[in-house]
DNA sequence: ATTCTTGCAAAACGTTTGCAATCCG
DNA sequence: CGGATTGCAAACGTTTTGCAAGAAT
């Protein structure tokens, strides 16, 4: 895709969602596309280097999950993860060097049965769904 | 459950995991069968009051969940949350209140398809999974 | 013009660490 | 006794806040 296009989307996508279009947004949006792999606001501040202020970097994550926009996780090492979902999928992670591999399971139709199950909750919005293990690697050192 | 048969349990639990048998870690273990819910240190800290410090309580919690004598989970709010689980089971989180509803679902059948699926992990220890909605009264605001 | 967004510095928050004292087996 | 566990205080890393300056529509 080019450049002018992909920008031009992104522009459409922070639109929509009632952002006003700034090269701080747009820049942050356009890597969490690019690599979509977790990233920490740490990660992307790195990728920024001093264009973006760290709080900034916050603001944004927050503010874009917060319209589902992107996806929003942890891996039990006190940061949060964010990733842009082309499809939606899940992740498996070594507690050992923490690697992670994305896995394209849906439990679709776990959240489909959730409202028989649950007396209080009738509509999911979101759902967190990460697996730890130990892989290859780290299982033969 | 009589009161000195539980502690007996407890105590067999922490000596089948090579922990000693102390007063705080009983007590750790005692609120969190009680509860069955999920706790953060600052709610256990609550409970035992000044019986024992928050350091060890984090130590505690640490090694049980290590071990898998208990459950480790995260809701989006910065917080690690833990919790006793007789039988396996997830949760619906209410992003406005905050209230949760145990959902007693299986992942299981997912779990086993995942070594056929990933290229470096054949083995899962473990998995978090948590949903998140609005629950009727928030939505009725 | 007005509302939204940003940067900075400071603070808040959850969690971890080092070390000496104490406890359990 | 000897290794494991605890409490305390201090440090750590991530995230949030208030506010004034600046940018987007």
């Amino acid at each position: 895709m080019k450049k002018i296009k992909q920008e031009k989307e992104i522009g459409n996508i922070l639109k929509n969602n009632g952002f006003k279009v700034t090269p701080s947004r747009v820049r942050i949006l356009e890597i969490l596309k690019e690599k979509h792999s977790p990233m920490t606001v740490e990660d992307i501040c790195f990728l920024v280097q001093n264009e973006t202020n760290k709080t900034t970097v916050y603001r944004a994550l927050d503010d874009f999950s917060k319209k589902g926009i992107i996806y929003q996780t942890h891996f039990r090492d006190g940061k949060t993860y964010f990733e842009f979902q082309d499809h939606h999928h899940h992740h498996i992670v070594c507690t050992s060097c923490g690697v992670k591999e994305g896995i394209s399971f849906c439990v679709g139709d776990i959240i489909k049965k959730i409202p028989k199950h649950s007396k209080r909750f009738t509509k999911i919005n979101d759902h967190v769904l990460e697996f730890f293990g130990i892989c290859q690697k780290c299982n033969n050192i």
